[in-house]
DNA sequence: AGCACGCCGACT
DNA sequence: GTCGGCGTGCTC
């Protein structure tokens, strides 16, 4: 045993192979497989990390060749044996290279430079009594006159509550460092050091919630989870109505992991990952959770899933990525809010958590639970194809009706002269609402959906100079900026295609909302959510925190608001522009649409309190529509389901797309109608699978000055698929000038 | 990915 | 005559 068979962490298909390293007397002990070590490599013998996948005896390399690996990175393996099988999966699967498929598995910090085991340096008041109180006054001699040092003076009232920590005192009070070092120096304040432990939400307290009583349906989905957990097997399908108890469901099946010495992973899209939801978990497990999600700093995050590797957790909630976690004897992984598009990776390897965690389960021996109050047409399809198992919860807890939307059709609002973003329902349900002192929420859709600015005189929509995508009107600083590049700019004076001074911007967004109710209901008090006011770390949790502390009548949002918040004095949801996704060029548009009305309808009167919800929309005869309105999932199924099979769309058939990258347009467009070429020469194999073959530039041809084309194929599924895409991915194997400007997606989670 | 080797143009 | 451009090829 003394040559360790190496991955290097650099993502090249030529470097996709092991490299045989001996291993030094002295490490012989240390590396196994699962390992990380460092490594010389190439010409320089540049030190370059690298996984160990297997030991071996000897090489078949000359020994005049092979080196030796200069150390291990951790004292233990970073990765499992599970993780190993599992990015052999993720390769055949997503055809991303071992290096790729391992670093989705390790914490990004990891790699590079080390995480340091961070202690903190905190700050606290040094003196007392009458000390403190002459620092004070000192500080602000009478209360008139104005402070001679007012950050000081803020810092040290802040002392008052106890020891703050100095960075966060910094984040709060911009400048406090020399304020701290001032007071240091008379001796007002101390340093101390604190052992980091950078648990995240650590201080949510454990109150312990009712005793619950499963209704039969949740008493027959749990037995059912139990004995799949025991067995290690099974994938289910959870379709329960909003306030149906899912969340209990997945709470006892896990308790049954634990009972049984198992683990389990708990996915939830990002946006509902919040202390609430965190707290739910660590009432009913303790500190024996982990919790995974983007907004941790880098230490929380390699803390957390140090925890996770070591054992010392049992449940592990996350978001997409955590599908990935390193958990030991998983018994079960949940995916929540199955339908959310965010579970398929945006960037390459585009991979899908479901089919992740389905790989996993399978190898793993783990159950599979999904759950939603609206599955996705591809998941459900797969049900009833016999791939899950269906548990059903149709009815909520303390059978509260579910409430009845009301849908308003706008085109007759406008035909009868009003030309408010409200419809005379809409506005009188505001009324009304206000007057009884309950709450609402307004919800707009703004997926793919932009205040663009157009010139009225000739039509002329502002578009960006670097990228193919309309420039987006954000009144904060009235600036201009485009989504894709970030650039921000200045509203033109006149139409730069006409001249004339007619450019205003269209669309509704949060803030229009918010200034229009502001207008019509100026005693309503108001908070609005959205990517602008969420950017800080907690300020998402203080908006929620404000509006269920009933400091605001209305809550104006995207889609953050409509996520699995329980806020028991709203009893009014409004729904601006239902439709907005409806027409997008996306196959998904009516699915969407349905998805994320019968979502936020489901936030109203979820209490005693009897809720009401008004959809305003141009489509109001559209099935997606009507079906949301009356929460019939049954019937959006089959007729989207027929809609599919006639358009030929998934899950009958799949899209790929091959986008290519260049900074050329023209001989862009030359390579990739050479490769297009190619492409039909396969497809011609079996012609009758292929739906569409087309190469055409990008939906948004341009992002950052690069130019983009695609190669973007339908093909029937079949059992042909597979060895299909593994012919076209062979292809592009054997064009190496292409692999560096190509990406390779399968069945995009957006089509634009 | 990065670094060496190698074969052609502009220069003191 | 040499310095230096980056195309091509290799990495245990």
């Amino acid at each position: 045993m003394g040559v360790a068979q190496v991955i290097v962490d650099i993502a090249h298909s030529d470097l996709d192979r092991v490299f045989d390293y001996a291993i030094p007397e002295e490490y012989k002990e240390g590396i196994i497989p699962g390992s990380r070590v460092l490594v010389p490599f190439g010409a320089g013998n540049r030190p370059t990390e690298g996984y160990v996948l297997a030991l071996q005896d000897k090489s078949c390399i000359p020994d005049s060749r092979l080196k030796q690996l200069y150390r291990p990175l951790e004292s233990f393996p970073a990765l499992t044996p599970a993780q190993l099988i599992l990015s052999e999966w993720m390769k055949k699967e997503y055809y991303c290279t071992t290096a790729e498929a391992l670093r989705l598995m390790l914490p990004a910090q990891m790699r590079g430079q080390r995480v340091a085991e961070r202690v903190l340096k905190t700050v606290a008041i040094a003196i007392e009594g009458a000390d403190l109180e002459d620092a004070l006054r000192c500080l602000a001699p009478l209360e008139a006159e104005k402070s001679k040092a007012p950050r000081q003076l803020q810092v040290l009232e802040m002392l008052r509550g106890g020891p703050i920590r100095h960075c966060e005192l910094e984040r709060m009070v911009p400048g406090a460092s020399s304020a701290v070092s001032a007071m240091l120096r008379k001796g007002w304040v101390k340093i101390g050091y604190e052992q980091s432990r950078r648990t995240p939400y650590a201080s949510i307290g454990i109150q312990k919630g009712p005793e619950y009583i499963l209704t039969p349906d949740q008493e027959k989905a749990v037995e059912e989870l139990k004995a799949s957990v025991r067995e290690g097997r099974g994938s289910y399908l959870l379709h329960g109505v909003t306030g149906s108890g899912k969340t209990e469901v997945y709470l006892r099946a896990i308790s049954e992991c634990i009972r049984t010495g198992k683990t389990a992973i708990v996915l939830v899209p990002e946006i509902s990952l919040t202390p609430q939801m965190v707290g739910r978990f660590r009432e009913r497990f303790g500190q024996k959770i982990a919790v995974l999600h983007s907004r941790l700093s880098a230490g929380e995050r390699f803390d957390e899933w140090k925890r996770i590797r070591l054992g010392e957790v049992d449940v592990v909630i996350g978001a997409r990525s955590a599908v990935f976690a390193p958990l030991k004897k998983p018994g079960l992984i949940v995916i929540d809010e199955e339908h959310e598009h965010a579970y398929c990776s945006e960037t390459h390897p585009n991979y899908s958590a479901h089919a992740v965690a389905k790989a996993r389960c399978s190898s793993e021996g783990a159950a599979l639970l999904l759950g939603s109050a609206t599955p996705s047409v591809e998941t459900y399809y797969a049900c009833l194809q016999g791939e899950y198992k269906l548990l059903e919860l149709p009815l909520r807890i303390g059978g509260g009706e579910m409430p009845q939307a009301l849908v308003v059709d706008m085109r007759m609002e406008l035909l009868s002269g009003n030309r408010t973003i409200f419809s005379a329902p809409l506005f009188n349900a505001i009324r009304t609402c206000l007057d009884k002192k309950e709450q609402m929420m307004l919800f707009i859709n703004r997926r793919g959906y932009s205040n663009f600015v157009l010139c009225r005189g000739c039509g002329h929509v502002l578009m960006c100079d670097q990228c193919d995508v309309s420039l987006t009107y954000h009144k904060v600083g009235g600036a201009l900026m485009c989504h894709y590049c970030q650039n921000r700019s200045e509203i033109p004076p006149v139409c730069p295609k006409c001249g004339k001074p007619y450019l205003k911007q269209f669309g509704i967004g949060t803030q229009q909302v918010e200034e229009q109710v502001k207008k019509y209901f100026p005693t309503a008090r108001v908070l609005r959510m959205d990517m602008d006011t969420t950017k800080g770390k907690d300020s998402h949790h203080n908006i929620l925190k404000a509006f269920g502390g009933y400091e605001a009548d209305v809550l104006i949002g995207t889609q953050m608001i409509a996520k699995g918040l329980h806020f028991p004095r709203v009893t009014l949801i409004g729904v601006m522009a239902a439709d907005t996704a409806l027409y997008l060029p996306d196959y998904r548009g009516a699915e969407r649409t349905f998805q994320l009305i019968t979502q936020v309808a489901g936030r109203a009167g979820r209490e005693e309190l009897r809720g009401n919800v008004v959809v305003q929309t141009y489509s109001p005869r559209h099935f997606a529509i009507e079906c949301a309105s009356r929460h019939d999932y049954s019937s959006f199924y089959k007729q989207e389901l027929l809609n599919r099979k006639i358009a030929q769309f998934p899950p009958f058939a799949l899209f790929v797309r091959y986008i290519f990258h260049g900074e050329d347009p023209a001989a862009l467009k030359k390579q990739c109608e050479d490769f297009f070429s190619e492409v039909r020469m396969i497809l011609e194999e079996n012609p009758g699978d292929v739906l569409l073959a087309a190469c055409t530039p990008a939906p948004i041809s341009r992002i950052k000055g690069v130019s983009r084309h695609q190669v973007l194929l339908k093909l029937r599924r079949n059992e042909q698929t597979k060895a299909v895409l593994d012919a076209l991915q062979a292809l592009l194997q054997n064009h190496p000038e292409l692999k560096m400007a190509c990406a390779l997606e399968i069945n995009p989670g957006n089509m634009i």
